[in-house]
DNA sequence: ACGGCTCAAACC
DNA sequence: TGGTTTGAG
């Protein structure tokens, strides 16, 4: 829960910017045809037509609501277009959205702090902006007042009689009279009117707005007229909006919180809250809780806008919901073959763009056993660290999720036996690639490195599964004394031709050496390498082999830094960046938010206090000589010379000054 | 044991 | 920590 703030007067202006069904609306760019009619877009219509995901304004006119299938759709709406998500490997795809989504990012970002908070989502902290503007160009002084500004809406805004909406509107944004926290929200309005006819301009996507002096309140707002439409919340209208609120509409009150809520103390509306004291709601809820609640209930959130344009993680999944739950192992690995394979493409799109490199993969999986009482326990999720490279990454989720079916089967009590009667269903898989650092910049052979392990299949091992399972060294550990015949014995194969192998653990030791030889060495030494022709011959590169010998299982990594490592050091520079590309200069608002709040990232904050701000890079002997062992020695070579000199340029983020445009010209964009 | 698929964050 | 749980869109 978001540690609330206890300032009582919050001068920000942020904003929460929501697009409208924004799957439909990019679907309907893609096909302008399906402009202006009923239309949804569903994912996966085998099964009684799929499930809509996101619904047009005049489908839902007709009663079409999300969460419907499409049959229910196609009859409460018959004339509702349908549109399908895309798919590839067999799961639904929704990069299309994802960028889509950064479209916009990218041009709101360019007016303050920004956060994405979903694919659709953004908030704004206007709060420079609006300063500027009322101390240069203050509404009031402005003879014109835009179209799109006094479309807005505000909230408990007095209409005067004979007055139409929009003189309404206009008067109150340019009266003299008004709170300087009103005149900033004015400002805001101008300011997100503009933005949103911007974003249409550039995306063609509409969105709607909510303006107001936190998160909370902005979030609210911008729901209450949709779509493309903007809404503001002046402090004076705050406890009128909140009293009458039914609690589970607040963010994070949705669920079974807001439900004890309910029940336990009889609370409805937020208004209601407000009889309870801090300390009642403490002791029910805990002290972070109770504080919380007991802000919001006053319409006080502190929560700051996170400068933060990225994910924080990537992941891929697919659920396989009764009769298609996965009844063999060899299925399970075919599906996380798929899983993994997407990853890889996003983790390689996300270094090529962005130049940042995840350092841990986790494997999640849902898993249930028919006629048994006991029959839905956790399924355990498992991590190592992260490999590049596809078929590293396949290799590492396979292996994790066998860890966790042998924990799992353990948890019953497993019978080494047979058994084969007694099925279990995996109901779900995911793979997820977290721990996003930056790269650096001026460390090009770093990222060619990353760059050379493929992230698609070459096309002749595409599909099948080849030969030997190697184990690895990241995902193996934890489960080297497994044997093989258990885990036949638990999934024995039944549907499918994909073939497979089992670990062969006996010869751990070799599998792992060669593993770790072929895929850390090959890195090629000269500069015009294409990407793509390098993955091709990946396999068969002559490369000279450096690097540690990793020829004992037993020898882990624990204790030792590892190179991502070095690189999340690197990111945890001196707070004085937000962390967007963003040149944003340190305003009062700043400053005043970081004496007021405490960061979400302590520990990242704490790692850089201890080590003192002058004093945080690496010096290149404080590394453990295993982690350079690990790399090619031209990489070793230059990740030497950065360390060396990165304390002259400590900013933190690596700076745009026009290297940008060279870094791209080393990189050559990989091919899909 | 159908809403599928993502994400973030608190918690322990 | 890693793993679990919750909540959101």
């Amino acid at each position: 829960m978001p540690v609330a703030r206890p300032e009582t007067s919050d001068a920000r202006v942020i904003v929460h910017v929501d697009m409208d069904c924004f799957y439909v609306q990019v679907e309907q760019r893609k096909q302008p045809e399906l402009r202006g009619l009923p239309s949804a877009v569903v994912q996966y219509n085998e099964w009684q037509g799929g499930g809509l995901i996101a619904v047009s304004y005049e489908a839902r006119k007709c009663g079409v609501k999300r969460s419907m299938r499409g049959d229910e759709a196609k009859a409460a709406c018959p004339q509702i277009q349908l549109v399908q998500v895309p798919v590839a490997r067999g799961k639904a795809d929704l990069n299309l959205y994802r960028s889509a989504g950064s479209e916009v990012v990218s041009i709101l970002a360019k007016s303050g702090k920004c956060e994405r908070a979903s694919i659709d989502e953004v908030y704004l902290d206007l709060t420079d902006a609006a300063e500027s503007m009322l101390a240069d160009a203050p509404p009031e002084s402005l003879e014109l007042i835009d179209e799109e500004v006094l479309k807005s809406h505000i909230l408990g805004m007095n209409r005067e009689d004979g007055d139409d909406f929009k003189e309404s509107v206009r008067n109150w944004i340019c009266r003299e009279d008004a709170d300087r926290r009103d005149k900033l929200l004015s400002c805001g309005i101008i300011i997100v009117a503009e933005l949103r006819k911007q974003v249409l301009k550039e995306t063609e996507f509409t969105c709607s707005a909510g303006i107001a002096h936190n998160k909370m309140l902005a979030k609210l707002a911008s729901g209450m007229n949709k779509p493309a439409q903007q809404t503001v919340v002046p402090y004076a209208a705050v406890q009128e909006l909140l009293s009458s609120l039914p609690i589970k509409k607040m963010k994070q009150l949705g669920g079974k919180l807001g439900t004890s809520l309910q029940t336990d103390l009889g609370v409805d509306t937020v208004g209601d809250l407000l009889q309870f004291s801090e300390t009642k709601l403490q002791e029910h809820y805990g002290v972070n809780t109770g504080t919380w609640l007991w802000n919001i209930a006053r319409g006080i959130s502190g929560e700051e806008v996170q400068g933060r344009l990225l994910p924080k993680s990537h992941g891929s999944g697919k659920t396989f919901p009764g009769p298609r739950a996965l009844k063999s192992l060899s299925t399970v690995q075919h599906w996380l073959n798929q899983l993994s394979e997407e990853l890889s493409e996003r983790l390689g799109s996300d270094l090529e763009q962005n130049k940042r490199i995840a350092s841990t993969l986790t494997l999640h999986a849902s898993a249930f056993r028919s006629k048994d009482s006991d029959s839905h326990k956790k399924f355990p999720s498992k991590s190592c660290p992260m490999r590049y490279g596809v078929t590293k990454i396949q290799e590492d989720a396979f292996n994790l999720f066998q860890a966790a079916l042998r924990e799992y089967m353990g948890s019953f009590g497993i019978k080494p036996q047979g058994n084969k009667l007694e099925t279990w269903r995996i109901t779900g898989l995911s793979v997820s690639a977290s721990k996003i650092v930056d790269i650096p910049s001026g460390t090009s052979s770093i990222m060619r490195y990353f760059q050379s392990q493929p992230t698609v299949p070459s096309r002749s091992a595409d599909g099948c599964v080849q030969g030997n399972v190697a184990m690895t060294a990241s995902a193996s550990e934890g489960c080297s004394e497994q044997r093989s015949t258990e885990t036949q014995a638990a999934m024995p194969e039944v549907d499918t031709g994909v073939t497979y192998t089992l670990p062969n653990f006996e010869n751990q030791d070799k599998d792992i050496d060669l593993v770790s030889e072929k895929d850390v060495v090959s890195c090629p030494s000269n500069e015009a390498t294409d990407v793509s022709t390098q993955s091709e011959s990946n396999k068969g590169t002559q490369t000279k082999r450096i690097g540690r010998k990793m020829n004992n299982s037993k020898e882990k990594n624990r204790g030792m830094p590892s190179i991502v490592d070095i690189f999340k050091n690197y990111n945890a520079t001196p707070p004085s960046k937000q962390e967007t590309q963003e040149d944003s200069t340190v305003s009062s608002a700043s400053k005043r938010a970081k004496l007021s709040s405490s960061s979400h990232n302590s520990q990242v904050n704490q790692e850089v206090e201890e080590s003192r701000e002058t004093d945080w890079g690496y010096k290149t002997d404080e590394i453990d000589q295993s982690v350079f062992d690990e790399l090619p020695v031209e990489i070793q070579r230059e990740l030497r010379s950065f360390l060396r000199t990165n304390k002259q340029f400590n900013t933190g983020k690596s700076k745009g000054d026009g290297s940008t445009s060279s870094i791209a010209h080393y990189f050559p964009p990989l091919n899909r």
